[in-house]
DNA sequence: CTATTCAAACTGACCAGTCAGTTCAAATAG
DNA sequence: CTATTTGAACTGACTGGTCAGTTTGAATAG
């Protein structure tokens, strides 16, 4: 039998640890090479597991990326939402600062999920194309919940639309985290954050011009 | 005779047409499917040339990629410092802002070439990580020129690091570019160049609000 | 006893790169 | 002005190899 969906709770025992030794494995190998450019027999030999097993755990190649991206996602959201402070009163701009934080942290600890994602992102017809879609808009509410709570404590330019600012943060994010680790190991996670807190600094509105 | 570069001075008639329609040809598709995804056979289709063409303008593949992503950045680049004043003694913060406009009206123009970039870029070993750094390099100095007059011009904030900056504004511009064209059509280029100018509004400094 | 894993063979499709041969425009010769 | 030559540009069938996905039957573990 190869069942659709694998039974979840009966057996979880061997299924789970094989389903992580698979999530860990083609998330490197991914990373590096691309989803298109790593095998299927690649991924099982370098889980230490055999080619039968993925196809029983996963349907398909496609599935198992769809679940990889799922994975990591999940990884990040929980990263993001427990930043310390996130929710009580603080300041808004720390605990925005304590998110990005985070995310530099993950993208460090998960490069090759960086890559995975901005490498299949924005295909036009996209085997993933809702998968991203979904998981994007994940991600961005929990980005768009600290940005909302920076406007109600400062006052904020109205002229910038508030979607455009977080997909700039957002795809900053990745795009700094990544560029660091491949071109300029030499800053550090703080450099990152200060840099990205520059969008937020200049959506804070500075006093107006003396006009008036 | 095969030459490893074919004559540019003496014969370009044919080939001068040839290679744009493959450069025009496998931007399209390897943007949309990824340099790994497309075949030389489809390439060569969709240029309206037999695949032996292929291979006697470009030694390989991996050439032909190398060359395309050459031909955008050059593009790119005459965008970028072609901005309208550009070098003259204008207020640097505007002129920084035409050319976020100009890399905007590039990314929607040559969207595939946005995703080639940003689906290559990061690969720990690529087939062009040298071709990459160069390029790189290339258009971040750029806009590390055009950030370097804002410097000289308003005082900024000297805790955040001027590589990570310029960093984030080249990864914001792909990234917010590709969203919209992939996610947000809605979305105006004023709206995105706004969202990208907060990142140096941000590294401005701004004075503690005075009385008032 | 059943869910899971294994190993290995098999298929059918696909693909990068090659090569022997063809086209064509310009140069040269008559 | 016509005929011939030359070689760069181009062609497309072919090769050797790869890969996703399937199947099977036996082993192992809960």
């Amino acid at each position: 039998m190869r069942p659709a969906e694998p039974a979840k709770k009966l057996r979880p025992a061997r299924t789970t640890a094989t389903r992580q030794r698979l999530f860990d494995a083609s998330m490197e190998l991914i990373g590096e090479r691309g989803a298109a450019g790593v095998t299927v027999d690649e991924i099982a030999a370098a889980a230490g597991v055999s080619k039968g097993t993925v196809y029983y755990n996963f349907g398909s190649k496609s599935d198992l990326i769809a679940q990889l991206l799922r994975h990591g996602v999940d990884i990040l959201k929980a990263r993001l939402m427990g930043a310390p402070d996130g929710g009580t009163g603080q300041d808004p701009l720390l605990a925005m600062e304590a998110m990005i934080g985070q995310a530099m942290d993950f993208m460090a600890e998960y490069p090759s999920f960086a890559r995975l994602w901005v490498s299949e992102n924005w295909r036009t017809p996209s085997e993933w194309q809702g998968t991203f879609t979904l998981l994007r808009a994940e991600l961005l509410a929990v980005i768009s919940e600290a940005v909302e709570n920076v406007a109600k404590a400062y006052p904020v330019d109205p002229s910038v639309s508030r979607g455009s600012l977080e997909t700039a943060i957002f795809g900053a994010c990745f795009v700094v985290g990544l560029d660091r680790q491949t071109y300029n190991p030499e800053r550090t996670r703080n450099q990152s954050v200060a840099a990205i807190m520059a969008i937020m600094r200049g959506y804070v509105i500075q006093q107006p011009a003396p006009q008036g």
